[in-house]
DNA sequence: TTCGGGAATTGATCTGAGTCAATTCGCGTC
DNA sequence: GACGCGAATTGACTCAGATCAATTCCCGAA
């Protein structure tokens, strides 16, 4: 529980804008929903930032200040406790889009959770004020937003069937399908085979055990033919369908 | 986990329209984003349904027709498996909105929980393509229906931490607090009195436990004066900082 | 190619919560 | 007020997963 690094050069950030239009994933995320000419608006206000892993984006607390799409790598979204015990409650993919304007007790904008790199992350930052003129001004992307969100919510809620009532085994399952389905690294007929993003004490972290325990499940489906690894981060699964029965409902 | 109960009868439904104007919610919903004029739209679409406790709403899995208002009562929105293992993954109060047009796999439009009153329960229906429509007519809707659905979604990884990191006690100071906050029924300076809307039986199924341990862990608190009761459904408290306390981070 | 050190695995033991099994409580009905 | 019955509590025991403690593995640097 709470197996964090750190890190001691800053994150990189540039002055000059991105170019959306040789943006990885200028389709698939929430930029989609603007054509070649409206998205110039958003092109103007927007900003890059590089972290490297175990790199903070932002703390828990901070005043918010900006919306972000992930463009490039894996990040991890946590809440954590003094005492060392700590909840990864989302990660982030390419395209995904970082912040929902959240308002705390106090009404201010605070964020919610600590976003921390994983892998190499690439950000395109917006500015808080001139997104959500740009909400108000395109509704295409105020809706995409809402498709998004209620999809975070869809999954959250999956997340807390996992952690209130899944054994040890299914929650290691449920999660390698997980990830396999967001990294869409699979050939096909039922067969999967990717790198974990999480070393074991993140995804501990993110699905409610311990690291031993989490060890223990992978060698566990490992020996009986479920799975099988090279090295500590390499999946591969050739019966998706076994795997599936082990993820429980 | 999972402790059901069925009711023969059918729950009703009015064929007349609900009157907007009389709202018990009409200013706390949704509908708060629309203006007397405007309301008049919603108004015609609209027809009132009542649930006795223990009636379902409907079925996870059924394609979704409808979108709603809880109006009066409280429902519990749950997920199952067919071993009887069952997590309540949110609970619906007066003026919480029930629907956030979810995409399944396939493509289709399904439920994804079964939503089952608790007390007798009043909802305010509307059918899902004339409010849809609406949604892109008045973008004030839609601005709020995203702003609720961020709550929800804060709320539930909240929630993910206390089902992946909290123990069995402070599960339920956690239960205790959250509900009486959404009760809104507590005196002033640091003291809350209110009926518990839930079983014993739900209780375990939201927080991840089990009848037995959240009796004991209520015991305990009782024990150790933390709260006060009344029968087995009243909670009293009149030292708010010991109970957030025990509730954890 | 060896070396060093963090990450992962494995083993032994402990424990918080689950399970099984009686009571007891509380409330609605007669 | 007594009865009946589901809900809640309480107790004894079990067990899945946590904790504590060694290895062993793996990968990057020299």
């Amino acid at each position: 529980m709470g197996h964090e690094k750190a890190s001691a050069i800053a994150p990189y950030e540039s002055a000059e804008p991105a170019i959306c239009s040789a943006c990885a994933v200028r389709n698939s995320s929430l930029c989609g929903a603007l054509s070649s000419d409206e998205i110039a608006d958003l092109n103007n206000i927007s900003r890059r930032k590089s972290l490297k892993p175990g790199q903070i984006h932002v703390f828990e607390g901070d005043d918010a200040r900006d919306f972000a799409n992930v463009t490039q790598g894996v990040a991890k979204l946590m809440r954590g406790a003094e005492d060392g015990r700590q909840q990864i409650v989302g990660l982030l993919f390419p395209s995904d889009f970082i912040g929902g304007p959240m308002r705390s007790a106090s009404g201010e904008l605070t964020e919610p959770y600590t976003i921390e790199a994983v892998s190499p992350l690439e950000l395109c930052i917006f500015p808080r004020g001139g997104f959500e003129e740009l909400l108000g001004v395109y509704p295409e992307l105020e809706r995409k937003l809402l498709d998004r969100t209620l999809n975070e919510l869809q999954l959250a809620r999956e997340w807390m069937v996992l952690l209130g009532r899944k054994t040890a085994r299914e929650r290691v399952a449920t999660f390698i399908l997980h990830v396999a389905e967001k990294m869409r690294n699979h050939g096909c007929h039922g067969a999967i085979s990717f790198d974990l993003p999480l070393a074991r004490g993140d995804i501990a972290d993110h699905i409610g055990l311990t690291i031993e325990t989490v060890s223990r499940q992978i060698t566990q489906l490992r020996k009986q033919g479920i799975i099988d690894m090279q090295g500590a981060r390499h999946i591969l699964s050739y019966d998706l369908d076994a795997l599936r029965n082990e993820a429980g409902f």
